[in-house]
DNA sequence: AAATTTGTTCAGTACAAACTGAACAAACCG
DNA sequence: CGGTTTGTTCAGTTTGTACTGAACAAATTT
């Protein structure tokens, strides 16, 4: 139970690892603009990478039931996560969506694009003289469409990224 | 005083969009975590295009010099805003750095990084047993990598476009 | 049908962060 | 040197939001 194998870190439990990434990810979350909770969510599933029962999660991660179901319903709402059944279990199991990654752009590219459109609103209604006002909205609108791309850019590989780790060998382990 | 020029747009005032703007950027700026003074402030100083006393910032957002000292105080840190001095005036002056988007990519980069060496270090620590969840905090690791380049390419194209503003015609008006 | 399990909703609490306004220190002016 | 302007700092207030825990409704079991 002391902890001594030199196998990569000589250093702690693989429990305290699982824990201390979990809860890495709820405070990435948070500065996000994500509830803590949220993001443990998804460190914990994360992790484990199988189907985690509500009440599993509630457990785990010491938290309200209540908590539980706001948080997955956010994170439902983003398809980061998948509600899944089991056969003999009335409980709701949630695991990883196939592409949580590119979800999470997907989130992050819908914000760039509703700034983009309220700075080019103003553009829009703005008088042709003022040029100079025009030019400098101009370009503050530049950076959302720069952003924007990139993201695209950024959609593509983890897209890629996640079907390579779906198709290669169909162990098929869960997923109904 | 009611409101009919063809000119661009038959709405409203460009007092109006100009107060609407600044309250968008404000609005923007709370969404990415920032306090919604520093975001008007930059809104501010988007649309004049000019250096803005310390007291004239105060006065025309309605917001206590105190508010002023913090939010500028933010901006400056991420190189969005230059303070610079006036030949007769005591006050401080505050304009719109040279590279503003740049310098906001920058923020938003460094952010990223922090993340991705979070979840790398949590990886490096994980035994080589557990091939499964190394993958997938690796796969999630490649979401910020693919974001920090994402970002690259963006700093780049916004640097092009600060440095095409500036260079053209150096009328040179202000900056001491 | 009664009892239990399960997820959602909602009122109340806790907590963090922004903002205010006053006190303060430094620089400047008369 | 006293008085004023200017920016910062700090305590107190406000505000927004995550979280808890209980009440609730729906579905299931006995």
């Amino acid at each position: 139970m002391s902890g001594r194998q030199r196998n990569t870190a000589p250093k702690q439990d693989v429990g305290d690892i699982r824990t201390e990434f979990i809860e890495k990810v709820g405070v990435i979350a948070q500065n996000d603009g994500l509830p803590r909770a949220a993001g443990r969510i998804m460190g914990l599933l994360i992790f484990d990478g199988q189907a985690v029962s509500f009440a599993g999660l509630a457990e785990q991660l010491q938290i309200s039931r209540g908590s539980v179901s706001s948080a997955t319903r956010i994170l439902l709402d983003r398809a980061l996560i998948r509600r899944v059944a089991r056969p003999g279990d009335r409980q709701d199991y949630f695991t990883l969506s196939s592409t949580p990654y590119a979800s999470m752009l997907g989130a992050v590219k819908s914000g760039i694009e509703r700034a983009h459109e309220d700075i080019f609103a103003t553009l829009e209604r703005l008088p042709a003289d003022h040029a100079d006002t025009r030019r400098r909205i101009g370009d503050y609108a530049g950076l959302y469409a720069a952003l924007s791309t990139a993201l695209d850019d950024a959609i593509r590989k983890m897209t890629a990224q996640d079907r390579a780790r779906d198709t290669p060998d169909g162990s098929g382990v869960n997923e109904s």
